[in-house]
DNA sequence: GCAATACTCAAGATTCCACTTAACTATAAG
DNA sequence: CTTATAGTTAAGTGGAATCTTGAGTATTGC
């Protein structure tokens, strides 16, 4: 039954921070590697303000962890928070399959797609 | 390298639907099978106009598919929209993981988590 | 020390979302 | 035919989310 990690509560966290097209970009990069968050920022046409206030909203879901050096803060991904994300994902998608088995190879009662 | 098939602008909606937790409770709902709108609704303390809107988002996402059966509306998870998350969600888990490939055995500097 | 860099914080403006109400349509049942 | 059921539509409200401005702080380079 498998039952991955995921928390409930983190989870909405994580799909909201997801929702945002901009925070998509952002972990589309990140997963190139760490980043400052200067580096983070130059692609889009926002304020620097901006660009922290995504990477907070980031780092409440667990996606991203922060450190910062000096003068300067690194955001790099966090391998757990996608894996909490696949996990929530792949239940679901269990849940659908154990259906289909428990129907076994009987046809639906209408074709659908 | 795989790029599975998911359109940048549904994974949007996708994301986007998900966030609300009322949506991924009907989700939950859907993958133990069909059900009408007015089934749906029954655990939520809300109007059924507000449950309609929700299902709408679902159907626009394609996380479901909806069909009018006489005077009720069927609403049944679309297995291809879970898919498209999973492999969007794959995809990046992908680059993360091919950046740990390059990084071979080496210690990060900061041992994280 | 002084200036530049890189971020940080708080307040306010918009814009977006979830939800309600109220009226309406289509189907089913008696 | 009449009523009840199930859904649909449009308009409006309140609160959350996104982004900006305008400040401030800590570090680095000269």
């Amino acid at each position: 039954m498998m039952k991955a990690g995921w928390k409930p509560e983190q989870t909405g966290r994580i799909f909201q921070a997801l929702a945002d097209p901009t925070r998509r970009e952002m972990v589309e990069r990140l997963s190139q590697g760490p980043v400052t968050v200067s580096e983070l920022a130059r692609p889009f046409a926002m304020t620097l303000a901006a660009v922290l206030q995504h990477v907070q909203v980031l780092e409440q879901s667990e996606l991203v962890k922060t450190e910062k050096q000096g003068r300067v803060r690194l955001v790099r991904l966090n391998p757990e928070g996608i894996a909490a994300l696949q996990a929530w994902v792949a239940d679901r998608n269990g849940a659908w399959e154990r259906r289909l088995d428990r129907l076994g190879s009987l046809v639906e009662d209408k074709r659908e797609n």
